[in-house]
Parts: structure tokens; C-alpha cells; sequence
RNA sequence: GGGGCUGUAGCUCAGUUGGUUAGAGUGCCGGUCUGUCACACCGGAGGCCGCGGGUUCGAGUCCCGUCAGCCCCGCCA
């Protein structure tokens, strides 16, 4: 996109009135300086970031525009004085420009001025653009070609010295998180973040974009909402005319979006704030942003070929790839061949079932562990016998982690078999696995709902570990057939998406024989090993829909109170529907880089769910709490 | 709610077995310097060692508690 800036522009330093000391935000279509001219149009003042105080972005400066006379605004980015001659590193948006002050071209005050500029500070210049002599180009910088001779400086406004750097220096760390977040308003000068802020903006015009162009409608939801079934705890807002009565944030637009199915709107989409109080992650904000798509007479087919379109032009906006049609795997297919509902497919490794051959042999856990229904599982690393005993403990230390009681292996070298799994091989044992001299085997004994995650584990750890090459880049992959119900834990029955997803039609019979194998039409997108998000078609018959909710605990009244609004919706015809949802601070992470969703979102919230550069939350005075009829319990804070 | 890591100058970090006056780089302040781009050089200021308590003749260092940030489990799609 930047690449469409070309040279030519405005050469029009002379008929830019200088808009001395009024406010900066006036319109710039009615500042004096540039009436009477030809208007610029929205492109061109997007290539030359044009206004009435600035003729062109520093960035945008090139050999092209040498012998111009400019006016240029900016952040002092780092300042290098020489005695006779200073040089500064301006920054704004668009770029860094190197403006130079020397007695030979700029005049006297700018060359006072120049030596007590700090760091940050706003400054106003007017001067020529030059090339730079030979020897003292910078092939490094986008304009180092050129310099801007400074004719005249002016500090439009003077900064504090930063308390956290904007520059960093090639071998300086980011400062503390706690800083950065603190100070957000320094760390949002640097490049990486506004880059990437820059990529999310892109990313989510591309969506508009493209449901638009299907004839998606984009509704606005409700903020101040019902409590909303997802599961998570709600954020609640005290009603001050109904005192005692609350609204919560929407956990997802989930029901408003079936609801406006039923409305026959046929076809929506919304980038919607959706907000969880529950405890944050790395890859979890209490408040997050999602891309919601819904349609009407949709079945599976139709939503899977819209979202990869989506993706394709996602990553192609975002510089990556989506090749569609997608891979799909069935969630069974996934947790058998991977031990996990988000597989990462940059690498082709898999879980293999090894109980035929080794539950045969002479060894407690394994035969106790098919005895007992389980299955001996395993993952068969070739070259894997070159990691260390340390390795292979930190490999087990995750499946650990991951619920296992603890992962048995076996180096195969020089024609025989060592380690605690090993030591139990019989001659033909590596054989009949297909593991050769140089190999490692990993293996798991038990049922599966144990043995699938400290597999999952394993098998990521052991990749990390033997630093396998992934045999592709970008992995994308649908995983279909989630089952409708998990196990509550207490015998109870508990919705393993949400309760509103279809179930498959060759299942609908098992509904209250065998629910927990009831397939449902519902599916996750899955890129490189991170959900991004899921849907399903949903359940449009009202009496079906009481009966999942009777399913899942629910009583009459409950279903009443709950989902009242959504059955009575249900009743007035509800077409056939279904829908996905993708996080939309996810996807940015995974295609335009970051460690943590922290550096996609411009103001995020610490691990504790606070804004440290707002100071949010806070207590509020207890008149204002005596308002909406609330009373704070002991050591429950308050005050003001 | 639980576990782990971190907290020392504005920032990034070092600080030995518990031992005299807590260091470095960078930034900041002052000075020299006309082609730098991590400018260079000279000089200077800057410390509640997160906070509270304890052990000890003596604590940045050991112990307990607490606060904050990060990572993880629980929780949450």
C-alpha cells in the first residue's frame, strides 16, 4: 500500500500559509492556505499526508521532491549535534526524515533552537529537500537519499523527557510491560506498534470489504445486554433507574446475531467488542474483538467457502497466505492423529496407536493401562535418539503438565532399544513399529481423554525440541464435527460450544440415549496451532431448543428467564442459520507478529485486568454508588 | 483461588559466600566539535536496592508477609 506513494505531489511551499498560532485541527478543506488552489483529493492527501500545517508525511519524502520547498511537522526522534551542525531525526507516521540545521542554510535562531530540542519534542520546519552528498547517504533509512535542509525551526510544543525510550538503540531491550502499558502513549510512538495497529486497521477494512461485496449487512448489538450464555462470568452495569437490576456486556453477539436471522436480515456480519470477566492469558483479554458472521440458509459448505475467501484476502492484506480450499479434519479424526482440537499442521508429525504391538509386552503399566480400556499411544520421532536424557525429561515435564502421570520412551541405537520404555522391547518390538537405529519413541498408556493432551504436548515440545522445519508456513485447517456435549464432571451434561448448536442429523436419534456422542454441525478455524474461532449451524426449531436446554441442567423457568426472548424468536419462523466467529485480535497476532495480544490492541489490560495507563478500574465515591442502590461489603474497597 | 519467574539510577541490566563508600551501558545536565545517522570526546548530577516485618554484630544478598508485572493451572472458546 505505502508503495503507491510516487514522486510528484504538491511543489507548493510558497502558497502554504503559515497557520501560526491557531489551533491545529482546523478543516482542511477550509484552511485559507489552501482554498483558492485545486482542492486536493482524499488520494492525494492520503500519498503526500497533506494538511494546512505540513505539506507532505516525513516518510514521504524522497529524491523525488528534491528541490522542494517544504513546511514538515514532527516528533524530534533523536537528535545528533555536532557543534556547527545538528542533525535531527524527525519522525511522525509516516516516517523518519533527516533534517539537518547548519549556519549555512538555516538562520540563527533555528541553529539556537536546534541545540536545545529534546527528544519528543513537536517542531514545525520549513525548509529545501537535497540530496544528500555521496558519502553520506543512509542506505538503511526509506529516505535516506535526501536530507532536509532546515531553513527555519519553530517548537511547536516541548516534551518531558521520555520516561521510556521511543528510540531504541540496535542492542537496548524493550523496556518493563509494566512501563510500556504505564506510558502507552510513548510506546504507541514506536513503529512496531503503530505498524502493527496499522495492519489490524487494513486487516478489518479487507473484512468489511469483502462481506460487503457478498452482500453481508453489518448491524450494531447491543453493549448493555441480557446476561449471555457463553458460559464465562458476565461484566455486569448497574441499572441507576432500576435499582437492584443490572445489564451485562455481551460475552458475543450470539443471540442478537440468530435473532436478526430470524428478522430475515439474511445475511450479517458485525466487528463487534465482546467482554469476559474471567482470569486473562497471553492470548486472553477481557475484552477482545471478534469479525461475527451469520447467514440464513446456510449449511456448512456455505460458511467454510465465505471464510476462507475472507482469509485469502486477510493474509493477502496482511502479507501471508491462505491457500483454499482449507484442510478439514473431523474433531475425532484430530484428537486421534494429533491429541488435540487445534493441531498445528506446520508439522506433519503424528499420534500413532501402538497398543497391538505394545501391549504385548512383559511390562504393569502398559498391560495394566489396556486392561483397564485404555490405549497405548505414541509419537515415533525419526532421529529423535539424538536428544539428550534432559531433553527427553523436559519433553515429559509438558505431557506432565498436561494431566499425563508421566510418558515412557525408548532411543533406539545401534540395533537395540534403551530407556524405561525400552528396556521391555522384545527383538522384533522396533520392527514391528517401524523404528530404525537413530529413532525415538514417546508413548503414553491410558484412556485417551488422558493420554490426547500429554501427547499434544509432547508432540509440540519434541518439535520445538529437535527443531523440526515445518513442511509449510501457514497452516490452515477447519476442524468439523465438534461434539454437542461434554462431560459436566458430575454426571451432568455441559455444552461443549455453546447450546445452540445443530446437531447432526445422523445423531439427532442418540440425543438422549448417548448425547455425548451426538456430533454436532459445528467447527473451528485453526491456523498454525491457534484457534482463531468457531461456529456452527444452529438449532432453529424452538422444541428442539428446549429440549438441549433441558439436557443441560436447565429448568423450565430457567430456559424461560434465560432464553426466553430467543425462543420467542424461534416460534415467529426462524429460517434454517448458522454462523462463525474469529477473534480478531488473534488473527492479528498470528499474521502481523507480536508476542501477546497486549501488542494488537492499542490500550490492553495487564495479566490482572487492569488499564495501567488509565487507571481503570477504580473505586467510585459512595453517593454515586448510593445512585444505582448499591452497597459495598467489607474489604470490598469503595471510598473515592 | 493455586504455582512459577521478575522487581537495584529515568531506562536496560550486573552486584561473588551476608561484610567498608551499590556499579556498567544508555538517557539526563554542563562543555568541545561542520557530515552525523548507536556521532565522537571531556566533566557532572542521579539510588526508599518494590513495600512491611524478621534473622544477624552486619541484609541489595537469607526468611516470612505483601504489592506490581509477566507466564502457567483452575476458570474461559
Amino acid at each position: 500500500m505505502h508503495d503507491e506513494w510516487g514522486p510528484g505531489g504538491y511543489r507548493s511551499a510558497g502558497a502554504w500559509t503559515r497557520p501560526g498560532h491557531g489551533p491545529p485541527f482546523r478543516a482542511t478543506p477550509s484552511t485559507p492556505g489552501i482554498r483558492g488552489r485545486e482542492t486536493p483529493s482524499i488520494m492525494t492527501e492520503r500519498r503526500t499526508d497533506a494538511t494546512g500545517w505540513r505539506s507532505r508525511g516525513l516518510g514521504t519524502v524522497t529524491i523525488g521532491q528534491a528541490g522542494d520547498e517544504l513546511r514538515l511537522c514532527g516528533w524530534v526522534h533523536r537528535r545528533r549535534d555536532l557543534g556547527g551542525l545538528v542533525f535531527l531525526d524527525l519522525r511522525d507516521r509516516s516516517g523518519i526524515l533527516q533534517a539537518s540545521v547548519g549556519p549555512d542554510w538555516s538562520g540563527e535562531e533555528a541553529v539556537a533552537s536546534a541545540g536545545s530540542l529534546g527528544a519528543e519534542d513537536v517542531v514545525l520546519v520549513e525548509g529545501v529537500v537535497v540530496p544528500r552528498p555521496d558519502d553520506a547517504r543512509n542506505p538503511d533509512m526509506a529516505t535516506g537519499e535526501v536530507e532536509f535542509q532546515v531553513r527555519s525551526l519553530e517548537r511547536l510544543n516541548r516534551a518531558e523527557t521520555p520516561v521510556i525510550p521511543v528510540y531504541l538503540s540496535p542492542e537496548e531491550e524493550l523496556p518493563s510491560e509494566e512501563l510500556r502499558l504505564r506510558h502507552r502513549v510513548l510506546d504507541l510512538r514506536r513503529v512496531e506498534l503503530q505498524s502493527r495497529l496499522a495492519s489490524r486497521h487494513r486487516m478489518i477494512l479487507a473484512m468489511r470489504n469483502y462481506f460487503d461485496g457478498l452482500g453481508f449487512v453489518e448491524v450494531e448489538t447491543p453493549i448493555l445486554t441480557k446476561p449471555t450464555p457463553e458460559g464465562a462470568r458476565d461484566f455486569l452495569v448497574p441499572s441507576r433507574v432500576h435499582p437492584g437490576e443490572f445489564f451485562a456486556l455481551p460475552q458475543s453477539p450470539q443471540i442478537y446475531k440468530q435473532i436478526l436471522m430470524v428478522a430475515g436480515f439474511d445475511r450479517y456480519f458485525q466487528i463487534a467488542r465482546c467482554f469476559r470477566d474471567e482470569d486473562l492469558r497471553a492470548d486472553r483479554q477481557p475484552e477482545f474483538t471478534q469479525i461475527d458472521v451469520e447467514a440464513s440458509f446456510v449449511e456448512e459448505e456455505d460458511i467454510y467457502r465465505w471464510m476462507e475467501g475472507c482469509m485469502a484476502d486477510v493474509a493477502r492484506v496482511m502479507g501471508g497466505t491462505a491457500e483454499t480450499p482449507f484442510p478439514r479434519l473431523t474433531h475425532a479424526e484430530a484428537m486421534e492423529r494429533f491429541g488435540i482440537d487445534r493441531p498445528d499442521l506446520r508439522f506433519d508429525l503424528e499420534v500413532r496407536d501402538f497398543t497391538p504391538v505394545l501391549g504385548a509386552l512383559d511390562s504393569n503399566i502398559l498391560q495394566g493401562a489396556v486392561e483397564a480400556g485404555g490405549r497405548i499411544r505414541g509419537i515415533h520421532l525419526p532421529g529423535g535418539a539424538s536428544l539428550s536424557r534432559r531433553q527427553i525429561e523436559a519433553i515429559e515435564a509438558k505431557a506432565k503438565g498436561a494431566g499425563a502421570p508421566g510418558l515412557l520412551w525408548s532411543k533406539i541405537q545401534e540395533g537395540s532399544a534403551s530407556g524405561p520404555l525400552g528396556r521391555f522391547f522384545q527383538e522384533d518390538t522396533s520392527a514391528a513399529l517401524g523404528a530404525r537405529d537413530g529413532d525415538l519413541l514417546l508413548v503414553a498408556a491410558g484412556p485417551d481423554n488422558v493420554t490426547s493432551p500429554a501427547l499434544a504436548a509432547a508432540r509440540m515440545a519434541a518439535i520445538e525440541s529437535l527443531e523440526l522445519a515445518p513442511v509449510r508456513d501457514h497452516a490452515w485447517l477447519w476442524v468439523t464435527e465438534f461434539p454437542v456435549f461434554e462431560d459436566g464432571g458430575d454426571g451432568s451434561l455441559a455444552a461443549n460450544h455453546h447450546p445452540f448448536v445443530q446437531p447432526h442429523p445422523d445423531d439427532l436419534h442418540l440425543l438422549e440415549s448417548d448425547p455425548l456422542s451426538v456430533r454436532g454441525q459445528a467447527y473451528d478455524l485453526v491456523y498454525n496451532g491457534t484457534e482463531l474461532g468457531s461456529g456452527s449451524i444452529r438449532v432453529h426449531d424452538a422444541g428442539l431448543q428446549r429440549r438441549i436446554l433441558g439436557m443441560l441442567g436447565l429448568s423450565e423457568a430457567e430456559i424461560d428467564l434465560k432464553f426466553g426472548f430467543l425462543l420467542e424468536a424461534l416460534k415467529a419462523g426462524a429460517p434454517p442459520h448458522g454462523g462463525i466467529a474469529l477473534g480478531v485480535d488473534r488473527l492479528v497476532v498470528r499474521l502481523a507478529g507480536g508476542a501477546s495480544l497486549r501488542d494488537a490492541i492499542a490500550f490492553p489490560k495487564t495479566t490482572a485486568a487492569r488499564a495501567l495507563f488509565e487507571g481503570a478500574p477504580s473505586p467510585v465515591p459512595p453517593v454515586e454508588l448510593a445512585d444505582l442502590g448499591i452497597q459495598l461489603m467489607k474489604g470490598g474497597g469503595g471510598g473515592g
